[in-house]
DNA sequence: AATGAATGAGAGTTCATTCAT
DNA sequence: TATGAATGAACTCTCATTCAT
């Protein structure tokens, strides 16, 4: 009888579970991994991995929220601070970058992985997504209403395209952790800004 | 005539065939679809499958190709034409989203399984979209000599930044059909463009 | 519908096909041969084998006939003929030998395989082994009879020895074409006569 | 206490299993016995049998290997003692023909089916193979410098001939489980020393 | 809290065989 | 006379999962 609630080292010997899950569904994928290469990257053997998860597809339902809970937590703060549209966005920019290298790559798990979840366990983490992508489009709504971005935008579409580029980055600060995030981070900003703002020094002139 | 027709004839199957596993690989990922899904899909046995690929592995492979080689022709031929750096740009953009939806989204399988293939069979892949990439990169270059692209513009970022968005729009278009593809293009052009270009504006006044 | 009594040209590419199954399964056994392998081998298709065989298992009983039909018929002639026992013995080992490299292995097939054969496929065969031993039997009972063996030989044994050691020495000459049969003949006939023959020399001093 | 008997329980179990597929071998051959059946004669189902080996193959590598380590012990004994040429080649054959009926007609897999372990699974065969051939070889050796044997006598292939005869008649008693295995022993000694030995009477009259 | 042992389902693959052409 | 295409059964092997200990 598993203790629901469980004990400390209980609950912190399976955030190691979830995280290895991550690493090694990261890699070869949900279908592509095994509860034994999971385990093996635990430390423990195959059979007691079913002493943190009652089944592999529950791992990657944990691994999946572990996965963007942060990043849309951290969109919550963003979204809700009283900052300048601009500064938003590169702080969005910058939380998402982030994400892939902090998680054991559980973010890349998300977004690659979890339309093999079942229908029932994917409410939470559907809502969740909607949620990020909704404050994000509140955001470019805000850069409307401000007259920083031009009035042709399409503020649905703004944020699919923040959200795609990021996870395209994502993707490749994964495999090559050599690579300058902070360098990737500011050159995104500046596409998306000058993307989509209003060209200002015209006025100016 | 007979060797002719027959030779044809299993040619043909053969591309069905690929065009099936795409299809399968595409919804399930390539470790999440059977030999019998594929086979299920072309409308013959399991077995029968083995007559045209040696292996599963070798489906994959052939799915890859199959998904770039029209993409890479079409970028070839954008790139030595002589058009102007924002023509070829929709171009390039017009082309990689329209792939998404002609080939059984073999296009898809090729960003997201490719990783499975061994390595001797992902050299001749690699070699295409690197000469993808270096394409693209080769006409933001041209697009930064005629001054059209910002000086300050990274063009190995830029063509990433194209290639990323454009996936992660033909994602979206692949599993939503009813999306207004041109629109995306024109929305994407646009965000790139004006991301990337000189404020001409400014000279005008 | 295929012509029983069979074309010239027919039963000569069967034959054929019979020599490409003999050495065939003399390499990799009746189980780990296809028929691919033995159609290969005769520059046929898989499936124009069921021109000359009905089934494998066909196949392999025309491979064991033809393995032992000569073996046999050259015994009958020596243990018919009316030389004396240290010669007939002499012929046998030659003719034994000699069969290993004269029909594709298939005396050798013959040996490992025949078990594999249905019962009622190996009738014939047993009939022709049993008849095969009789006979050397009978030619040592001979040889007891002329006083040339020692009274204690085991007739029976006897041909049974004479058997397991030439297939014994068989299998090496099959193995490895370098070696010198006739070499092995005359070694081999040497210890038999030897190992069952009266001393002698002994009456003689 | 817990681990050793469980390291225990599972060497014993694996003893068991290689017995099992020395037995199946035996009757099917390699390519003819199926992992189900060699389960089933285990009393486990099929999937477990990869608990114990990593592949039938290897399956096979145990079984041979099963099978020649007595025997080759026992060689290597029988070698190492100072008995008289006459002795040693009686316990040869007493050990060869004995091993036969001991080990579940684990020498009879080893002698049947070893070629088809790849070239790596053999080497250690090969070399035990060859051991055993070779301290053979030497007690005819000395068989031949204390003037036992006839000068004539080539001792490689009387090492050869001695293996060859005594699986010969292994064969047949594994077959045959009525056989009186000493009268075939004696038998067969008989015949080799008398085959090979100088004849004493000679001296003696 | 963890493990060793087993299982059953299902995977990819091979193959003897058939048959229209 | 031979072939291309297909099939269905069997095979080896993997794996998520269970459970007594």
């Amino acid at each position: 009888m598993k203790q629901e609630s469980g004990s400390h080292r209980y609950q912190e010997q399976r955030r190691q579970a979830i995280r290895s899950a991550a690493a090694v569904f990261a890699e070869k994928g949900f279908h592509g991994s095994s509860t034994r290469d999971i385990a093996e990257h635990l430390g423990i053997k195959q059979g007691s991995l079913y002493y943190y998860f009652k089944s592999k597809e529950e791992a990657l339902g944990e691994v999946c929220l572990f996965g963007i809970e942060d990043y849309v937590h951290r969109m919550q703060e963003i979204a809700a601070s009283d900052q300048a549209f601009e500064a938003k966005l590169t702080a969005t920019v910058t939380s998402h970058l982030s994400c892939y290298r902090e998680r054991n790559e559980a973010l890349k798990v998300y977004n690659d992985e979890r339309l093999y979840l079942p229908a029932g366990r994917r409410i939470k983490l559907k809502q969740l997504g909607s949620q990020y992508r909704q404050q994000l489009e509140g955001i470019f709504e805000q850069g409307m209403e401000s007259g920083v971005l031009r009035p042709s935008v399409d503020c649905h579409f703004a944020a699919q395209a923040v959200i795609g580029l990021c996870n395209a980055w994502g993707d490749i600060i994964v495999r090559d952790p050599d690579i300058n995030m902070f360098d990737i981070i500011q050159k995104c900003t500046d596409l998306l800004l000058n993307g989509f703002a209003e060209r200002r020094k015209v006025r100016r002139t």
